[in-house]
DNA sequence: TGTTCCGGTGTG
DNA sequence: CACACCGGAACA
């Protein structure tokens, strides 16, 4: 049993992350950005991915939420990476007023769950795909000629894809069943066994056999069916080369927020770090490396995974706090958005 | 190959 | 609804 909790781990899983990714963060923290006269919505961009307002220039304010991080994003602009931290709730609470403009995003979010969501942000900084999507522009200015450039204005189709993909999806089946648009999922397989099992049938083994198949077939299917839709899925820009993991097997603790680049970037400037053909898409988020469960260096051996050895569960107390979050997307903001949308109704035609 | 993230499911 | 658990899959 213990065989497994063996801490070797110290060493690289729990390695102090502090050295590497805390610098960052501190740096970036104190730089402010100021009003950046063309990419003054990217600041803004990531704590609100859709206020357009960030154009105004009013805001004195939103200024101190940006954060930007020239590490490894190219130095082409500051304003490019702006990292949410902590900080920026704030800013978001002071946007929504003073940009009263475009009040696209509801701030409590994020005050609440900043920890969970920086890693988000980080992730999907779309940033500036965010930019261009939320067509801020269109919302200012109505370009009616096309539509369809103000969306696209994207670096990358593919993200735009994804972000609207998850958002839905996300939105679809977990939380709010409000539109119809997922088709992808809507297979009749997994809906009428689900119901069948329920209702019956428990007795003999030979069916509870065959339960259990259909469970795990129902299982595969709809793994398959996200992964199709998922396909490009998440453009996390966690990167992996920075963990120093000595330990086979376990996960090296550091922060996606340490050493993020943006997938784009990657992409499109640079083809050195990885291959070419092989994409740094991170479907796991990476444990911060910080919290209490991070720093754990030991299995407790009590807890439920320690004890069962079958258990694909890290020990409770290792578990990192920030992965307990759950993940926020634009589908978070998806209904808000929507609402937006609606609200502002008139500008939008292609609607 | 081991570790464990993560989505789905079961249960109270 | 929240939590516990299972097990597939990502990642090293
Ligand atoms: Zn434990
Ligand atoms: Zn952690």
């Amino acid at each position: 049993m213990m065989s497994r909790a063996t801490p070797e781990t110290p060493s690289n899983a729990t390695d102090e992350p502090s050295e590497s990714g805390l610098p960052a963060f501190t740096t970036f923290q104190a730089t402010e950005l100021e009003t950046k006269p063309s990419l003054p919505a990217q600041v803004t961009a990531v704590p609100v991915p859709i206020s357009p307002s960030s154009a105004s220039p009013s805001g004195g304010s939103l200024t101190q939420l940006t954060q930007l991080t020239p590490s490894p994003l190219t130095p082409l602009q500051p304003a490019l990476t702006a990292l949410p931290n902590s900080n920026f709730h704030t800013l978001a609470a002071v946007n929504v007023q003073t940009t009263r403009g475009y009040p696209i995003v509801p701030a409590p979010i994020q005050a609440r769950d900043i920890p969970g969501m920086q890693q988000q942000y980080i992730d999907e900084r779309h940033i500036q795909l965010y930019q261009p999507i939320t067509t801020t522009a269109t919302f200012h200015h109505p370009q009616p000629p096309q539509p369809h450039q103000g969306i696209v204005t994207v670096l990358k189709n593919e993200h735009i894809n994804f972000d609207l993909k998850n958002g839905i999806h996300h939105t679809s089946f977990q939380s709010s069943p409000m539109m119809n648009n997922s088709s992808f999922m809507d297979t009749p397989s997994m809906t009428t066994p689900k119901v069948s099992n329920k209702n019956g049938i428990n007795g003999t083994p030979s069916s509870q056999v065959t339960k259990e198949t259909r469970k795990k077939e129902r299982r595969k299917i709809r793994a398959s069916s996200l992964e199709s839709s998922t396909e490009s899925d998440t453009s996390s820009a966690m990167d992996i080369d920075g963990n120093s993991s000595g330990n086979p097997g376990q996960v090296a603790a550091v922060s996606s927020t340490d050493n993020f680049k943006s997938p784009m970037h990657s992409s499109m400037d640079n083809g050195d770090q990885t291959s070419t053909g092989e994409k740094q898409k991170q479907k796991k988020r990476k444990r911060c490396g910080e919290c209490i469960g991070c720093q754990k260096k030991d299995n407790c051996g009590e807890c439920a995974p320690c004890r069962n050895d079958k258990s694909h569960q890290i020990c409770k107390q290792r578990r990192c706090e920030k992965l307990t979050e759950k993940k926020v997307s634009f589908s978070f903001y998806f209904p808000f958005i929507m609402k937006m949308l609606i609200l502002n109704g008139e500008r939008f035609s292609f609607f």
